[in-house]
DNA sequence: TTCTATGATTTGAT
DNA sequence: ATCAAATCATAGAA
């Protein structure tokens, strides 16, 4: 409003000569000699290309000196037509920019991440989810989650205590601009939309360094997620026992090896792996016998006969409780069975 | 060390 | 959501 005013006030008077001559200094010198009002304008120039010179206080003291010189209203009014037109010049170069589509890439990561959203819970909890989803014992997984999130929470407290680090400077600095702006304004024209601006261009500038600081945190993430994603993918085999039981059911149910929700949750409970284990396991299993069925005749037919023998042992064991008096005379003919089996699987085999 | 087996993941179709 | 298929990455054998 005062600039304003004041923009106003001194127009009239000094205009055209301004126009012509005051930004120049060597016109200026030129003019000296003409009258007094151009000495004037020329001495105030010459003391204030001289401020920097001086010592602070010395300079306080020229500048207030300055503002109180009788000539002030009309220099004053000269810069203002001056910056009226340059900055007409300006505004249209640049308005209201677009979010940066990168800087939005990063913040949606560091927030998936958990690195830059709430403190528990969030990413570091679906990650830990993850990790125990994938498989492992739980004592594995646990430590090698504990030791994932304590990492995690480094680059989390790095990241925070560098960005609180970055508003905090950027404020200060916006303070310290906005206070030269306000100051320096009662010497030259400036509007509160030229602060608003400058403003904007600070911010710009810290957001540029705070979107390196984004930067430099992801990729630290993505490492430590690569690293911890490759001991997730530690392969364990699974134990002798729940292959058997595995291969058991796939090949009892060769003709339609798919096994249902409920089967796959029995059968997961058997082997003590997970339903999603399982249906990895059939997954590959399918697949991997599909494409090479000869390699797993064997395994098949092996499979096959312990079947029959676990059928034979249910069936001798209730023959067994009908004739005690001859114990295990029904299994002479199941080993018999059985070998025959062998001899079959082996000439099948060595063809 | 290389090679094979195997559990897990990714991708694309249904 | 589930599956096939391709692929990854490691365990374990040779």
């Amino acid at each position: 409003m005062d600039d304003q005013t004041r923009m106003m006030t001194g127009l009239t008077g000094l205009g055209g000569l301004a126009q012509a001559d005051v930004g120049d200094p060597d016109s200026v010198r030129k003019q000296q000699s003409l009258g007094q009002p151009q000495q004037d304008i020329g001495d105030i120039l010459q003391q204030i290309m001289a401020i920097t010179d001086e010592s602070l206080d010395e300079a306080q003291a020229r500048k207030h000196a300055l503002n109180c010189h009788r000539m002030k209203p009309a220099l004053f009014s000269v810069l203002c037509e001056i910056k009226e037109k340059t900055v007409l010049s300006i505004r249209g170069v640049q308005e209201e920019d677009p979010p940066d589509p990168q800087i939005m890439r990063l913040d949606n990561m560091l927030l998936a991440e958990g690195v830059s959203g709430p403190e528990k819970g969030g990413g570091s909890a679906a990650a830990a989810a993850a990790a125990a989803a994938a498989g492992g014992s739980p004592t594995d997984s646990s430590i090698e989650h504990s030791d994932y999130r304590a990492k995690l929470a480094q680059i989390r407290q790095i990241y925070h205590s560098e960005l609180e680090k970055y508003e905090q400077a950027c404020s200060e600095f916006t303070n310290h601009v906005m206070n030269l702006l306000r100051e320096q304004s009662r010497t030259r024209p400036i509007s509160p939309k030229e602060i608003e601006r400058m403003v904007a261009i600070i911010h710009r500038k810290f957001s540029s360094i705070q979107m390196q600081l984004k930067q430099s945190t992801c990729e630290a993430v993505m490492i430590l997620r690569s690293r911890f994603l490759d001991a997730r993918r530690k392969r364990r085999n699974f134990n002798k026992q729940a292959t058997e039981v595995l291969n058991e059911y796939f090949y009892s149910h060769l003709s339609n090896p798919y096994p249902s929700e409920e089967a796959k949750e029995e059968l997961a409970k058997k082997c003590g792996i997970t339903v999603s284990q399982v249906s990895n396991w059939f997954g590959n299993k399918r697949i991997r016998y599909k494409k090479n069925i000869g390699k797993f005749q064997e395994e098949a037919n092996l499979y096959a006969v312990k079947t029959a023998v676990d059928a034979a042992n249910v069936s001798a064991q209730a023959s067994q409780a009908n004739s005690p008096a001859t114990p295990n005379s029904g299994n002479k003919y199941l080993m018999l069975n059985i070998y025959r089996n062998f001899r079959l699987i082996q000439c099948s085999h060595d063809m």
